[in-house]
DNA sequence: CGTTGTGCAATGGACAGACCATTGATGCAT
DNA sequence: ATGCATCAATGGTCTGTCCATTGCACAACG
């Protein structure tokens, strides 16, 4: 027995090795305890992860601040550079760091992308967490959250702002270019949730907001006719302190926006259905 | 010419080196379009996320749905396993992806963890990009969206769970154990975001409400007396569909806790930038 | 003296090949 | 049937190597 696991002992690899020996022996030995821990399989890059994060939480490392070079963590740590750069990596897709090459490159802690509390919000709608229901609710609610603030805390400057995106909403032609119209209600949305000072509700708008868009570019929902004096009514009442004008113009829109968008999907599920159907049956 | 290009052709390597050969070539000979691309430098992991991501967002890839194992996706790429690995971590830190060790493992489409978002909004906080006070107040405001649909669409079981709740708070000892009330108040508030019906402010309640607890546990401030009166009459309320009033109770409860927390914050702050000044001082 | 280029070292990015641990299936022995 | 040993598939990890990028120091040149 065990030829392997002495010579192995003897290799880098022996610190992970007596990990797994471990849960074994001293449930054999410490017969008084039969602990039955949850037998640590947590994989080393987590381990370097969690490092990482609680220096974050204590503060010990702050944005701004470099991390050793992979080679560097590498040996410290006692794990091989593959471990220490997927752990980098997924450090990285939490935003938590930023990488740079050459000389005097190396793993930056960040100050946090808000990009991605909407990235995760999407792939919970892609994959099927989030209904588009659920999702158009929620915006309508949460924009009524941000039309009270913005009215109480806009500036004269981000008015000026909506008025001249309103503006340039009249310029663009209202077939085609859907994108274009699209990036503009980005915009015009992105500028009242800036209007709350609440950058946690920045945030989740700023979630919400591009997946539905996004949403109605696919659907190829007509151009509503009205929109520009919608937008324009509603930004009058922002201006004007009328909060319970503005309230209401922008979750009428919103709900309209709503309705065409389920209606849209409803048509697009059915024409779906229908085309797996023939594929099942063809097969 | 180029023997260098049908050379690494054979090779694995050959989809990255003629790009930067490319802009070389093209920009001696084609005098007329000095082009000057941005030269596409994307990583190799990032590119095979977003294949996968355009599966997923396609339909081609759904939940449950298994990927090739690493080794035969790094040959059908050409590109090496560490690579492929490091995609699959990134998706799988992104919760896309779940992988499973042994025969009949691999990579699989997960249905999406709604705990990322709040990992995600935690990152923020913890690395300065949101403040405490945006979040309290953030908290504050969509709770009153949520006790106001909590209050039509609530079903009596969740009114019974939530009575239960607020018994078992009375069994606790008021001091010590932060983290069991804390617990309870945590489950407190997520009966109320199921009660919306909308998973999308339950993800958000849920974000919201444990970055704060967290921050509750961690500032030592006091067990609030009236806690337990103030539930009561919360779910009294919201049993009653008496709306305003739950909103009203919801509301001032949480502003309460705000002022706590903001005050241990400037007193945890100070208590800080005076130790740092000290060690700044020393070295 | 200043400017420019050139080489060098540091560092992330990627690859190849190997070995181990886990897991399920398969078949053999009891 | 039951249990045990073996095997193959697959993720987890390690080692070693090479390449591309970047900044810097230093030499060459005007």
């Amino acid at each position: 027995m065990s030829r392997k696991t002495t010579t192995v002992a003897t290799k880098s690899r022996a610190r992970k090795s007596p990990r797994r020996q471990v849960t074994a022996e001293t449930a054999a030995k410490d017969r008084s305890q039969p602990q039955f821990a949850p037998i640590r399989t947590k994989r080393v890059f987590e381990e370097i992860c969690e490092q990482v994060r609680r220096e974050m939480a204590t503060g010990s490392l702050r944005p701004g601040d470099k991390l050793p070079p992979e080679r560097e963590l590498a040996t410290k740590l006692g794990v091989s550079r593959a471990a220490v750069r997927e752990a980098l990596r997924s450090l990285e897709i939490a935003g938590v760091v930023g990488l740079q090459k050459g000389a005097r490159g190396g793993a930056f802690i960040l100050k946090g992308d808000p990009d991605l509390v909407t990235q995760s919000i999407r792939d919970m709608f892609h994959l099927g967490r989030i209904s588009l229901d659920n999702l158009t609710e929620a915006r309508t609610l949460v924009m009524q959250l941000a039309i009270q603030l913005a009215c109480e805390r806009i500036r004269p400057t981000t008015i000026a702002a909506l008025e001249r995106n309103v503006d340039r909403l009249t310029t663009l032609p209202t077939t085609g270019k859907a994108s274009e119209r699209v990036a503009m209600s980005a915009e015009f949305y992105r500028l009242i949730s800036q209007a709350t000072d609440n950058t946690v509700l920045q945030m989740i708008i700023e979630a919400l907001t591009e997946i539905v868009l996004q949403q109605v570019v696919q659907s190829n929902i007509e151009f509503f006719p009205n929109l520009i004096v919608h937008r324009r009514r509603l930004v009058e009442y922002i201006a004007s302190g009328r909060i319970e004008d503005a309230k209401k113009e922008m979750t009428d829109h919103l709900q309209r926006l709503r309705r065409h968008l389920m209606r849209a999907e409803r048509t697009a599920t059915e024409g779906k259905s229908a085309r797996t159907l023939t594929e099942e049956t063809s097969h």
